[in-house]
DNA sequence: CAATATACCTGGATGC
DNA sequence: TGCATCCAGGTATATT
């Protein structure tokens, strides 16, 4: 499900729902997802303590409470959080559930269970921002998403620009679909080696980067299959897709059909017009047989 | 270090 | 209907 958008919808979807409610109980499926689900911490650092605010980094929610303990979650493919009374009934693949001091839950629910759940006491939020300076990449929407940094950041590698924007040690937030979409509107092949962008490249990928982000937000998110923000509303951005799912459709600017590839092993959508594989193409290593 | 493959899971779509 | 196969918005880890 969520890349940069749809957690970022998630986060202002649920903001009005939880600001300054306490934690009163917790209670968790028992399955493990990504890691563990550390019911001992969520027990003394979460329970029993008010939300004061969620921030969003990369697609990480930080549920921040009273007590300074943080509640990192992360919806992985399939994760879905939603604000429900408390007497609903727990859904199939519900693993998470914080009952507040207003009768209501927030649920966290993921069928395939690739999303996480961490807790970091009050003390040691430090060590979080460190470990997501060292682990994250560029923000899109921060000062150093800009053409110098990038262009540097691309300077030596040869790889692809799609598998550079997908590569969240690099970039934070752009997965598959936002990034077949960035590429397009910048008339950038995939396959184009990073380094190979000039300053005038970044700056346009970098703007529409930010645009498409910035529609997607507006539009709540984008639903390919299930994709529902914290209310239950589908997301409405797959209506103002260019390129992504839309193998042998019509590109939306020269009407040449759509193709699909696969690149590092992910679905890729591109106009073979629009954007051309020319010039200082990179050359796919052939196979022996 | 770079690129690719694989693993983690479930469910929906598709084809026989 | 059933069953096998493929595919999916993410990311950490292993392998080449």
């Amino acid at each position: 499900m969520p890349e940069l958008p749809e957690v970022e919808v998630t986060r202002r979807g649920l903001l009005p729902h939880i600001l300054k409610k306490k934690v009163q109980q917790i209670w968790l499926s028992g399955k493990k997802l990504r890691q563990p689900v550390p019911r001992k911490l969520l027990q003394t650092e979460i329970c029993d303590h008010k939300i004061t605010t969620i921030d969003r980094r990369a697609k990480y929610l930080l549920f921040r409470m009273t007590n300074n303990a943080v509640l990192l979650l992360h919806l992985g493919m399939t994760g879905k959080l939603s604000i429900l009374p408390k007497e609903t009934a727990k859904a199939k693949h519900d693993h998470l559930a914080l009952r507040l001091d207003n009768d209501m839950e927030l649920r966290f629910n993921d069928s395939r269970r690739f999303g996480s759940v961490a807790v970091w006491p009050g003390d040691k939020t430090q060590e979080l921002e460190e470990l997501f300076n060292r682990h994250e990449g560029i923000e899109p929407f921060g000062d150093e998403f800009n053409e110098e940094r990038l262009h540097n950041l691309a300077k030596n590698r040869s790889i692809g620009i799609k598998a550079f924007l997908m590569n969240s040690r690099l970039i934070s937030g752009v997965g598959n679909i936002y990034a077949n979409e960035t590429l397009f509107l910048t008339g950038l092949h995939p396959e184009m080696p990073a380094r190979e962008l000039s300053k005038k490249q970044w700056k346009n990928l970098i703007a529409n980067c930010r645009q498409t982000l910035s529609l997607a937000i507006e539009a709540g998110g984008t639903t390919i299959s299930d994709f529902l923000g914290s209310s239950g509303q589908p997301g409405y951005f797959q209506l103002q897709l260019h390129v992504y799912g839309k193998e042998k459709e019509a590109c939306p600017r020269c009407k040449t059909p759509i193709t699909k590839t696969v690149i590092a092993g992910r679905a890729t959508f591109s106009c073979p017009q629009c954007q051309p594989n020319s010039g200082t193409k990179r050359v796919a290593t052939k196979r022996h047989t």
